[in-house]
DNA sequence: CTAAAAACAGGACGATCACCCTGTTTTGGA
DNA sequence: TCCAAAACAGGGTGATCGTCCTGTTTTTAG
């Protein structure tokens, strides 16, 4: 692929600069980069090697074997993507449907100007890892269960400041999560984000809470319609 | 694992039975378990003729590479487990809606006194295929296009036969599509099927449309149930 | 300054893996 | 009946993969 990707400028001929958490935040990128674009099982360590510039001392050394790798990958760069991709803009935002719109549309217009989807981080590698393995697979449904923690938190800090009706948080929470990952799965095989935006209409229109709700609102006052049997 | 798993029963020494049907359906089997139980690149071809009772002349002859076993357990078993779970049931219910909810409600069943979960075959698949090779993209984004079709045709048919108020077809069928694959993916990762059953709450919650909507079931018997269209 | 530990280099090794090749047996049509 | 093609058997091969091992260099502690 490309010819030279890193290897320290290092001027002249001889003397090395250690510089261990620089070489192995080098490798994690590239093993998140390409366990992403080909999978844990194709990509192999000395793919990863040449395109981090690193030997195989060097990558030993840092991680004893792939599984150590990959699950680094999962517990450092796979989570902290989702937090920084949806936790964080979610509790920042107004309101729990507020903030799952947004994320929803920041994705689709990344993607779209992207020109090809990669799919979620996180659903990749759950899907290729999480039944054969157990390490990988505990590792994958925290990140999972954080992520529904924090929508459904959200809903119910909505609630309590008088907004949001009577939606169930967990189970928004739960919807939402699993409506992005399969609008995700069908835009990665589709190569079209454009489902991402169909899915989301969809999602707005769900359980709209019997109080506030602009336009698509009206109705929904009959006599008890919901008992608190929750 | 389990020892002896075909090879004929063929009494006595000698004599050899061509079953080319059988065999290429013998191999089909052990491949889609092996696929959905390993995944693609973790299964080799050893594993599954030794699985299989089959001989590396044999296989090389039925499918001369992986890729074209992969293909055909593709097109000809995972669409087949697409129609058969989901596109056939959803065709056979008196509504899109109730075909959607009893699809969720068996799977989760069987799921829950199966043990375990192994998750969706298509999405299995896609996630660990569909990026990285035009051709799996192209064959699994079929499946995916053929499931999504059959919900929204099915919705439309509610529609002209007087039932569904102004739900939109596709927007329907995408967000099922979605909350399905993202629910098993997760049902996968936690190795709990409970979240179906919250995301099929959720999913009934969507837009209940401005007409009827109440006891989730009676009615239907209007002016004209179901058109002789099929 | 010195010695030990950490960081890194680079090659070797055994184990697969997917594919192919050369035969042998079975089958169906002429 | 005969023969060509299909169906199947089984071993071989080159490539590749993950891991380990032996050194060398750099850093750090005392």
């Amino acid at each position: 692929m490309s010819a030279e990707v890193a290897k320290r400028p290092g001027s002249m001929r001889k003397k090395r600069t250690n510089d261990p958490q620089g070489m192995r935040c080098r490798v994690l990128d590239v093993a998140e980069d390409c366990f992403q674009a080909r999978g844990y099982h194709a990509s192999s360590l000395g793919d990863l090697m040449a395109a981090a510039g690193v030997t195989g001392g060097a990558l030993h050394h840092h991680f004893p074997t792939k599984k150590a790798l990959a699950l680094a990958v999962i517990e450092e760069r796979v989570a902290a993507a989702v937090r920084q991709t949806w936790i964080e803009p979610v509790r920042a935002a107004p309101s729990a449907r507020e903030g799952v719109r947004a994320v929803f549309e920041t994705l689709a217009a990344a993607l779209e100007q992207q020109g090809y989807v990669r799919g979620c981080p996180l659903n990749n590698l759950a899907h290729e890892l999480s039944f054969a393995d157990p390490d990988f697979r505990i590792a994958l449904a925290d990140i999972f269960a954080g992520w529904r923690r924090a929508i459904a938190d959200k809903v119910r800090a909505d609630q309590e400041a008088g907004g949001e009706g009577g939606t169930d948080p967990d189970r928004f929470a739960a919807l939402t999560v699993a409506a992005y990952s399969g609008a995700m799965s069908m835009a990665k095989t589709a190569q079209d984000a454009g489902v991402l935006r169909e899915c989301l209409a969809g999602l707005e229109r769900v359980e709209p809470s019997p109080s506030q709700n602009g336009p698509p609102a009206r109705r929904r006052r009959r006599v008890l319609r919901q008992q608190p049997i929750r």
